[in-house]
RNA sequence: UCCUCGAUAGCUCAGCGGUAGAGCAUCCGGCUGUUAACCGGAGGGUCGUAGGUUCGAAUCCUACUCGGGGAGCCA
């Protein structure tokens, strides 16, 4: 049998004969000639099985295969203008591996919640293969830029004793006769790193159990959390938008034919690197009111007023300096003005919403041991957080980037339940 | 939790008071360059569940169940 290949290879094996293992995507057939479609993970191209090119076995063996029927094919790569992809396979030999089932997810339109129910079948077709191979690039650049700059990886626990803050909702289990909760956040962990190593980040799943019902929203999402010892509010900014345009930098160079099979408009991507437009929330506020928002000093955004505030720019926005009161109770405030807090939201653009959430830490530990007083903390389960500012406390900063918000935004995806494999949302657990 | 929309064949939908329909998928037949191939034929449905109105309900009403979109909150 000719030697296996990889169908995104096949342009190096012109006039020669290879075999490919993968799965038939499509079928067509016009009596004497069949048209299969196959494709194997790495690419997708047309084989054609010529009647009187082949034993009446081969032939008949071919239109006995069905859609996602998975096969070996051997045959001789030609280049044709005629075929998805430029390159063609003549046939020669056919092997079935196993003949499908009729398969539900045809080339028709399909529901979502048909689609949901066959997750696990709807990840092969050519779109969702790429979303997730565009989710591998992403966590790669990330890895690659931190990993460069002296980061060091370390893993945050899953099962935590508490909240790392008091707002959200959490999952609640047993920890034999304790009760533990999923981590949402390893960001208190990575402070404690962050005093070891200088600077560190986490990568791993946050749990919220919030009745969020949105296109941006799952119930178990990635992050990426990066934690900095010695680095500044404004020195914690440019690393984010260094990372993210890294990021975009980097997808556009390794998924090109990814995010033209999504469709993505990759002009908007290339403007992205560089840096960043801030706005403090102050000025967002003022623009908000004078563009008919009815918002005042104080509140917290919502989603009209991110896409609102993010749309005017080509690139992502920072939001930086929001009111101390609607922050978390460890962010830094403002020496200058302490109603305001050291912090920023990234704003992707085109109605993404946040994608990083990031702040300076407070070092200080009279003002942060005042903090667990006003946010009534249980001290017990967070001695360990005020210790980190009773031995050798520095300056220290860190954000969160969430990880499928950003995929979602990248590949340009209505709903970020694409930007994962198995998504976990409200009302649905399965498959 | 609230607002809003939806549930009819394997899938996507039409039908909106008078015997349940189409396209695709499946099966059979035809076609030597198809591109969501096409052409002919066949099989396939307790119209989400439970009540109610009516001579008669997929259709109107009520409740429930399960989902979609959005809000709040967040990455």
């Amino acid at each position: 049998m000719a030697p296996v290949v990889n169908i995104g290879q096949l342009h190096q094996h012109v006039g020669s004969s290879v075999t490919i293992e993968g799965w038939l995507y499509n079928k067509r057939s016009s009596g004497k000639i069949h048209f299969l479609q196959v494709r194997d993970g790495t690419g997708l191209v047309q084989c054609v099985v010529v009647k009187s090119a082949v034993t009446p076995e081969i032939f008949e063996r071919s239109g006995l295969l069905t859609q996602e029927s998975s096969c070996r094919v051997s045959g001789l790569v030609r280049q044709d203008d005629r075929a998805p992809g430029g390159y063609e396979l003549d046939v020669e030999g056919i092997e079935i591996v196993q003949i499908a089932q009729e398969y539900p997810i045809t080339h028709k339109e399909h529901g979502v919640d048909f689609l949901m129910d066959h997750r696990h079948l709807w990840l092969r077709v050519p779109r969702q293969r790429a979303i997730m191979r565009v989710r591998a690039e992403v966590q790669r650049a990330i890895f690659d830029f931190l990993d460069n700059r002296g980061f060091t990886r370390v893993d945050p626990p899953i099962l935590t004793p508490s909240s790392c803050e008091d707002t959200t909702e959490l999952f609640q289990t047993k920890y034999f006769d304790e009760e533990a909760y999923l981590t949402q956040s390893g960001q208190m962990y990575m402070e404690a790193a962050a005093m070891s190593l200088g600077r560190v980040y986490s990568f791993g799943p946050c749990f919220r159990a919030e009745k969020s019902k949105t296109r941006r929203h799952l119930i178990e999402f990635w992050m990426v959390e990066p934690e900095m010892a010695y680095v500044d509010h404004d020195e914690n900014l440019r690393i984010q938008e260094q990372l993210v345009s890294h990021v975009v930098e980097h997808v556009l160079h390794h998924c090109e034919a990814e995010l033209h099979t999504l469709g993505r408009d990759v002009e908007k991507l290339a403007k992205v690197p560089g840096s960043f437009p801030r706005m403090s929330y102050d000025d967002a506020i003022a623009w908000l009111r004078k563009n008919g928002f009815d918002i005042e000093w104080g509140d917290d955004f919502g989603a009209p007023h991110e896409t609102a505030l993010a749309g005017q720019y080509d690139q992502p926005l920072f939001i930086e300096r929001y009111p101390t009161k609607i922050k978390a109770f460890y962010m830094q405030p403002d020496p200058l003005r302490p109603e305001v807090v050291l912090c920023a939201d990234m704003l992707a653009p085109e109605g993404y919403g946040e994608i990083v959430g990031g702040s300076q830490r407070i070092a200080d530990y009279e003002l942060l041991n005042t903090r667990f007083d006003e946010h009534h903390l249980p001290r017990d389960t967070y001695a360990w957080y005020l210790d980190l500012r009773r031995y050798g406390s520095v300056p220290h900063s860190g954000f969160g980037l969430g990880l499928e918000r950003t995929i979602a935004w990248i590949c340009g995806l209505e709903h970020i339940r694409e930007a994962i494999a198995f998504p976990r949302t409200l009302y649905r657990l399965y498959p």
